[in-house]
DNA sequence: TTGTAAGCGTTATCAA
DNA sequence: TTGATAACGCTTACAA
């Protein structure tokens, strides 16, 4: 026993190739009787189009690929899981491409597995969206291209995204409006064009707030574990230490609380404890966090969906961010030298 | 500009088709001299073989399936990594299919993705792997399988595992080994062959070291956070508690450390916590426990290895696990009633 | 060792 | 609204 063939099912149900291929493709002018005649065979003969011949001979091959060099198996789970979702509603299969952005082979992988799979289209993750090589060769094939969360050519391809700036000043004022006054920032990689923006949010809800920027209160961070902890040493050592420490990410927001730990500082007592779950990983794992978090699944899906819906359009859309607090992200006590709890 | 074919490499090197397609191939039979000029021309026009056409010409498509049905992230991730690695040497795609294991078009799902793309080869993950309706359909259709950590139909086909009931064994030695006499064991989901394989390493330790089993230090767990928590309270409130506490996941381990911290009992100054790191996500997020680590990533390789290099065959490959003791599993102080520290 | 010709299973084109 | 037929880009047989 063999494949079915469309051969196969045009024989079963007494039509011609093509009108099984009309059926197929859904498209227009094919009479109720035909249709339900093909649609018989085909259920009865358990017959699914072979894509191979579909790639072969048509202009599309129902596959789209998925381009990232991002190191968190949350996020690229969530991610896949947004994209696979809305590919399978579709019919469309994804191709996942890890890759390597420093790679002098980036540019010629990327080609290549274009031309192998002739895909229908491409969504890029961060930090790949912003791999001028990298884009320019996709616009040198007219290949449809949407990205996640790009930081560059904002309006050059499809995107969709969240409002970084917007997100960090919600984090902030919502710890100004428990009654901190002295926050603590912990920036993200230089490299990532969120650490800047979330920086401008920090300062903008300060500034609508009439509260005074402090440069003091600024470390610089790399996104990871150990940054976040240096930064918290740091900052709880200063002579005025903060009520609270903002984290551009999960991660570095772990180290926060772990440095805080080690120095005995209770959280969320004398220290209160926000970041941005950028991995999708901090209400998990870290489940007292407050953090913004970023719909990691939704984004991909809202990726596939522009990819399949627009095609070479280019469109955008904002997903909204969510503040999400768990546990008590408690008002500080005074922290004066000297002073007493109650 | 549009792809370069096969011809057009033909044209530019000045040999027939047939001589491109057997350098391509690597077959034999072909002079260095007309090896060299298909590669330039290759080099040259930026060639890439459309996998469409090899595939519905050929016998192989060069893509296998890795059918899943597991919500751990890190898992996931590891396994892709690990299968990815092994694919990409060989130029083989890899095609990832989450699913469900209780719906009821599992099977038709499966055939519907092996009949469409062809597939040479098919990876499956637990709990899919145990699946009878989806191995009977899979060997109906002949294709070359591999399972990872089966538990039923051992022979049934390849596969890649470590021995559970030894790594069990393994860590229930090393804790009697640093004084522990009374070990509590949080035992998996019971839909999980791995769980009665652990419980068996465990009583099988337990009795080698002469220590009576003592059911009351058993407790069922289904592999989460919760019932880890629930788990070690239920032991911990018992007349005679255990000195240290060996579940049966990471997760639940981490319940179980949870569970201690709220009820007061620090670790590891009274109670020892051990685990098996299933999801590769304990040593990441929980550096500090001990734990049996399954080298997922490796599984994965080892397992598109054996795809790809032996198909049909049935191979087996057993990889070692590794135990890995951070911090400190400290001998138990004695925990007897009004006992007090040193 | 190399080349020729006939498919593979679809879709596109054009005619009916 | 339906159907015949020529591609699509490669591999497989088979010849030379």
């Amino acid at each position: 026993m063999t494949r079915a063939t469309i051969k196969d099912v045009s024989r079963v149900a007494g039509v011609s190739i093509k009108t099984v291929s009309r059926v197929l493709n859904k498209e227009r002018y094919v009479s109720d009787d035909m249709r339900q005649k093909v649609e018989e065979a085909v259920a009865r003969l358990n017959y699914h189009p072979s894509l191979a011949a579909r790639t072969l001979a048509g202009r599309r091959s129902f596959q789209i690929g998925l381009i990232h060099d991002n190191p968190s198996p949350y996020y690229i789970f969530n991610m896949q899981a947004g994209v696979g979702q809305r590919c399978r509603e579709a019919n469309f299969r994804m191709i996942i491409q890890p890759c390597d952005i420093n790679s002098p082979g980036l540019v010629d992988d990327i080609g290549a597995l274009i031309d192998q799979a002739q895909l229908d289209g491409i969504i890029m993750t961060p930090p790949v969206t912003d791999v001028g090589t990298a884009l320019a060769e996709l616009f040198r094939r007219k290949i449809p291209v949407v990205r996640v969360q790009p930081g560059t050519d904002l309006t050059a391809t499809s995107a969709v995204y969240i409002d970084n700036v917007q997100a960090a000043d919600d984090m902030t004022a919502y710890l100004i409006s428990l009654g901190h006054r002295r926050i603590g920032l912990v920036t993200g990689h230089a490299n990532y064009f969120a650490s800047g923006q979330r920086l401008t949010g920090y300062r903008q809800a300060l500034q609508r707030a009439g509260i005074g920027f402090d440069a003091a209160l600024v470390f610089p961070g790399q996104f990871d574990f150990q940054s976040g902890a240096a930064a918290a040493e740091a900052l709880l050592a200063l002579p005025e230490p903060p009520t609270s420490i903002f984290a551009s990410s999960d991660e570095m927001a772990a180290g926060v609380l772990a440095a805080a730990h080690r120095m005995g500082v209770s959280v969320p007592g004398q220290l209160s404890v926000a970041g941005f779950d950028d991995t999708d990983l901090a209400q998990v794992v870290w489940p007292s966090l407050t953090t913004i978090r970023q719909p990691i699944r939704d984004l991909g899906y809202a990726a596939a969906d522009l990819l399949l819906e627009f095609g070479e359009t280019i469109e955008r859309r904002q997903l909204p961010h969510e503040l999400i607090v768990r546990g008590s992200t408690a008002p500080p006590r005074p922290m004066a030298p000297g002073s007493s709890p109650g």
